[in-house]
DNA sequence: TATTGTTATACTCTATAACTATA
DNA sequence: TATAGTTATAGAGTATAACAATA
């Protein structure tokens, strides 16, 4: 199967096979513990804020409440973490559970290895200009001052 | 909702976000169309290979021959390809229509423009570095000639 | 009124399994 | 036997819409 000229030369394409190439080896890490990058995103962001609520926690996430609900849900069968009474009747606020926190610490130390693999063939100030040029994609920021008139 | 220090500074995230923000401008730019990044995908593979099978298509695709049905018949649904017999009487052959092949031309375009504006604050170095950087990771190659004994 | 959690439902993309025709 | 296409079915992950309880 010859590859096509216009699609390799594309940096959004490319962008698509190098993240799947390094979610691939994520999530054969993550597996064992019965979790996927998002899962685990959640369970980071629950660690740096606990007691959140659902809702936040879906819209760090770029996802609605109920598709946060199920992924709460999972969280919670899975024994990673528990929910808490809130700061009101409606809300609840959701804590890792001890059981999560060291899986947590076990699963960081196996995605940094796994980064590792994935860019072996990087050198460190290689790793570190991908890094910061990752960081510089997206829309070109229009009017740096909220309050600039043009 | 605060960030997690891990999950900032894991090259992986760091490549799911940056890979989220190319993709969600593609998907706009593609929505016009009826078509997706894999479908695209797809129409460019087999415009570089006419004639090609599905089974062959969704090898490359890295999906498997129900999956290959799928997406082959919502394409031929879109009018962007057509099944012609193929080498023997089990196999069919893709091919573009001249529909297909006019909206891609226009699609590669707009698609190049997509691509410099989410690139828009990475000068031309930059942007050729990012691209050669991505192209550099994956799994480090163990042993380079298939004879090496050790 | 607006918001949070919740449930029901549906859509997309993927996979597995089984069947048919052909090689 | 093995392979290509096809169909049926199922499992993630997402979304919308509606409802109850609470703010």
């Amino acid at each position: 199967m010859k590859q096509d000229s216009d699609l390799e030369t594309l940096l959004g394409y490319q962008m698509q096979r190098a993240f799947l190439t390094m979610t691939e080896d994520a999530r054969r890490v993550l597996e064992p513990y019965g979790l996927t990058p998002a899962k685990l995103t959640a369970l980071l962001l629950i660690r740096a804020n606990p007691g959140c609520d659902q809702t936040a926690l879906g819209r760090a996430l770029s996802i609605n409440r109920s598709s946060a609900m199920k992924l709460v849900n999972a969280l919670v069968a899975g024994g990673f973490i528990e929910r808490r009474a809130g700061r009101n009747l409606r809300t609840n606020a959701l804590h890792l559970l001890p059981h999560g926190e060291t899986q947590l610490a076990d699963l960081v130390v196996a995605l940094r290895e796994s980064d590792r693999r994935m860019s072996a063939r990087l050198s460190a100030a290689e790793h570190a200009t991908l890094f910061a040029l990752l960081g510089k994609l997206g829309p070109a920021r229009t009017r740096r001052t909220p309050h600039e008139p043009a």
